[in-house]
DNA sequence: TCTCATAGGTTCTAAATTGGAACTCACGCA
DNA sequence: TGCGTGAGTTCCAATTTAGAACCTATGAGA
């Protein structure tokens, strides 16, 4: 199967993976959150090559996950934005880093990365739970239904 | 910059997509979460070659995600379950799945995959909450910090 | 005994993607 | 006139992926 066919799969981790599923396009994504905009900024921060990056910013804009916004008249310059569906993917950003800093930190060979929640103050740590009982969810507890569609 | 030297860096994302960051290793570790446990089950579902999925099972063992377990004597035959860490992957897939859910899907031209919460009855949406207060989290109200391993 | 089927791979080649470096273009400035 | 900046594009070599065929051990059936 080659890849671009996975986009129209009938599976949303399928279709997600289909524009998120590489090597460079989350990191891209993290430092957008971090308030990077301008093309050699992504490019020096990221080390990656610039023929990579145009093209990963091409196809973000394309999918809407970045809006191009120009920032300067003569020459023409533009910066790259997270749209409202890209930043709808910080939940993905902060799920990865509670991954890695939980299981890929061996005696604490790295700093870990940890957040405070502005708004009560205390370093939080960020939990996936249900919007109906308010528990933690996990695996085993979940029962998956496909809803047809409207 | 290549590859395998993001695994090194100080970054929690950039160390789990050194693991996470391809377009089939997610989808495998979906799958497992549905079950999956065997070499060509895993190749059916997916479609991927089985020289990568080989090559990807591996590095999941060797990163400690899926454990290699011996389910028949003669001729010997190994399953692959997810390990603790491998389990604590579930909120990645749930997050991929609620932003392809809501974002790719255009005009309902795929059937949404929804959730029941086993231990409360309801559909559930799943909600990335602050540990401390409980409400839901964004980008704009998170301060990140690095804290000095112990 | 011979042949198939099963599970889990490995090997091969061709095609696609990536990395790295150099080059381009349109200015603004000294 | 030449230099610096921002945002790319072009080129080639190296790496990775896709697709198909092959291999191995065992058990079942004719």
């Amino acid at each position: 199967m080659k890849w671009h066919e996975l986009g129209e799969m009938n599976c949303p981790v399928a279709r997600s993976l289909s524009i998120l599923g590489d090597r460079w396009t989350l990191l891209i994504i993290r430092n957008a959150f971090m308030r990077t905009r301008r093309f050699d900024d992504f490019q020096k921060q990221l080390g990656i090559t610039r023929h990579l990056l145009s093209d990963r910013l091409n196809r973000l804009v394309e999918k809407n996950i970045f809006a191009k916004v120009l920032y300067q008249e003569a020459p023409k310059r533009y910066e790259y934005r997270l749209t409202e569906s890209g930043m709808a993917l910080y939940p993905v950003i902060l799920v990865l880093t509670k991954w890695g800093n939980t299981w890929l930190n061996e005696e604490g060979s790295h700093p870990a990365l940890e957040f405070i929640h502005k708004p009560c103050g205390h370093k939080t740590d960020p939990q996936l739970v249900c919007s109906e009982c308010g528990e933690e969810l996990h695996a085993k507890a979940m029962i998956p239904v496909l809803e047809q569609a409207k």
